[in-house]
RNA sequence: CGGGGUGUAGCGUAGCCCGGUCAUCGCGCCUGCUUUGGGAGCAGGAGGUCGCAGGUUCGAAUCCUGCCACCCCGACCA
């Protein structure tokens, strides 16, 4: 089997899949929408973990768990929400099996056993967390409340896909409650604006900070906040949200506080989450037909140590320079692993390194030892150079802090030029068809307008940026004034 | 849930129209020797309820019926 990747060009679909398959990242388990994240998959996963957990603690966040089920009467209470999410809930309703009378060594769902009362399985859980929130708050005191749960979700969606929409998936939620509205605002926007940092500054991934149309807004949310990113083959991807829920939640959960002043107020919340899509992300923005490319700052290895020997002698004498110089990179916190394997040759390795994404690889031979150097090359650039061993770590320092900015840059020339503005209709069909990308335009604000483009283009509104020219204008489609010009994309 | 497609060894596949030494080939795996600076070579070996359940037939991977799973395109969505 030939381990070469499908071209990009060919199957983006595909293309797709087949990295995530074979660079050891995720594959479909025996559960329909569902995925194996494996070790390499995950061991990425738990670096963004981390990266952003710390960002969350820093911005005054505690982290805390609440329960995967949730009451059907719970779920309901808060009626948008409830309604958003209703077609796609998986939902307990029973709590034992039996042997089947009609067939030996199989199991049935006990009809006697069923639940009083059906559990959902939280696709995400603001319900329970609110029905907790109005035990936990009687006074301004007790205000504000923000806490981050990791957790898994389960929505059963229609059509699934690796990392970017799972049956079940890996995420954090964030859910905070304050006493003002301006400070839950602050809150929302905050976060959006601590995912829009992560993922540019550690995935090298540019997005742009906006907010949601109103039709493509959170269910229950009165404003949603998000962060769209541009994918390789120039379709769209919501990369984290963040939402203003305004009092919905407290009204529903009918959850107070004492002011100072001594009135009684409904609290103000918010909610932010991102999810193993931005594994997604990640893979889709800076990959090539040679596999992963990982930004250093994310890789599990940053560099890998590839030894070429032919006779025991050298193995052993190039095993020894390798430890030597693992140890040295290892003192100064870069992620090294040396592959010393015996059952795979040295052409094996680098292929299936650049396939893994590993920033940099090392590879030492006989002839490296004489001259006391080794060669270094770079998974972004595909380039090869001879360092001498002496300048090796700092060498490697300064490449992985200009691999991740080259990657960065890289996206953020791509999005620059797969975005374009538009004054027509006519033009903005013809952009789509033939580049894809962001398409920036007016629009009259009406959701007709934008269920009219939808239909005609299949292309929607990703956000209304927040730093977008406050031009005046005229409508694509209706010819209706508009303020400011928002961005229009196919989307994932 | 609609339209299309596919299920044969760990992976990728041939065979299916036209039923009968057809279970094919490659990768991977195991053993041995030679190899090792870009996916090693040779020799030998292990591994399969042909998605599942019925049916037709002397005989089914192949034909028929039902079911299941996966993929692609829609609708839905982080």
């Amino acid at each position: 089997m030939s381990k070469k990747l499908t071209k990009r060009s060919e199957d983006y679909s595909k293309w797709y899949n087949e990295l995530v398959v074979k660079a050891d990242l995720a594959e479909n388990a025996a559960v329909r929408g569902c995925m194996v994240i494996k070790p390499y998959g995950y061991a990425i996963w738990e670096k963004m973990q981390a990266e952003l957990d710390k960002m969350f603690k820093a911005t005054g966040h505690q982290n805390a768990y609440f329960p995967l089920f949730v009451p059907k009467s719970l779920f309901e209470a808060e009626e948008q929400n409830a309604e958003g999410f209703a077609k796609e809930c998986a939902v307990v309703t029973h709590y034992r099996l039996k042997n089947n009378p009609d067939k030996k060594g199989q199991l049935i769902v006990d009809p006697e056993a069923e639940l009083e009362e059906p559990l959902v399985v939280r696709p995400t859980s603001e319900a329970i967390i609110w029905n907790t929130y109005k035990n936990w708050i009687q006074s301004y005191r007790d205000l504000p409340i923000k806490i981050n749960q990791w957790a898994n979700v389960v929505r059963w969606e229609m059509r699934t896909r690796l990392f970017l929409r799972t049956a079940e998936f890996l995420w954090q939620e964030g859910h905070t409650a304050h006493a003002t509205e301006a400070e839950a605002m602050e809150e929302a926007r905050l976060m959006n604006q601590v995912y829009a940092d992560f993922v540019e500054n550690f995935m090298a991934i540019p997005v742009i900070q906006g907010l949601k149309s109103p039709s493509e807004r959170f269910a229950g949310a009165v404003e949603t906040f998000c962060i769209e990113a541009l994918m390789q083959d120039s379709k769209a991807l919501q990369a984290g949200t963040s939402h203003f829920l305004g009092q919905n939640f407290a009204h529903a959960f009918d959850v107070k506080f004492a002011t100072k002043e001594g009135g009684l107020e409904h609290v103000w919340a918010t909610s932010w989450g991102v999810s193993t899509r931005l594994m997604g992300a990640l893979i889709m923005t800076h990959s090539d037909d040679n596999g992963l490319v990982l930004p250093p700052k994310l890789a599990p290895h940053q560099v890998v140590i590839v030894p070429i020997y032919k006779t025991d002698e050298e193995r052993t004498a190039v095993a020894e320079k390798a430890n030597a110089i693992k140890q040295e990179l290892d003192q100064h916190n870069i992620r090294v692993h040396f592959d010393n394997r015996d059952n795979y040759k040295p052409g094996f390795k680098f292929n299936e390194y650049e396939l893994k994404g590993v920033p940099l690889r090392i590879a030492i031979g006989p002839k490296d030892l004489e001259k006391d150097q080794v060669e270094l090359a770079r998974r972004d650039t595909l380039t090869k150079s001879f360092v001498p061993t002496a300048a090796l770590t700092a060498e490697i320092t300064q490449l992985l802090n200009t691999i991740q900015e080259a990657l960065y840059k890289k996206a953020v020339d791509f999005r620059a030029a797969h975005t374009t503005s538009v004054a027509t209709f006519e033009e903005f069909k013809t952009v789509l068809k033939e580049k894809g990308g962001f398409i920036a335009a007016h629009w009259d604000g009406t959701e007709a307008t934008e269920e009219a483009i939808k239909k005609a283009t299949k292309a929607t509104i990703r956000c209304i940026p927040l730093e977008g020219d406050l031009e005046a204008g005229v409508c694509v489609f209706s010819g209706q004034p508009s303020k400011q010009r928002v961005l229009f994309a196919k989307a994932y």
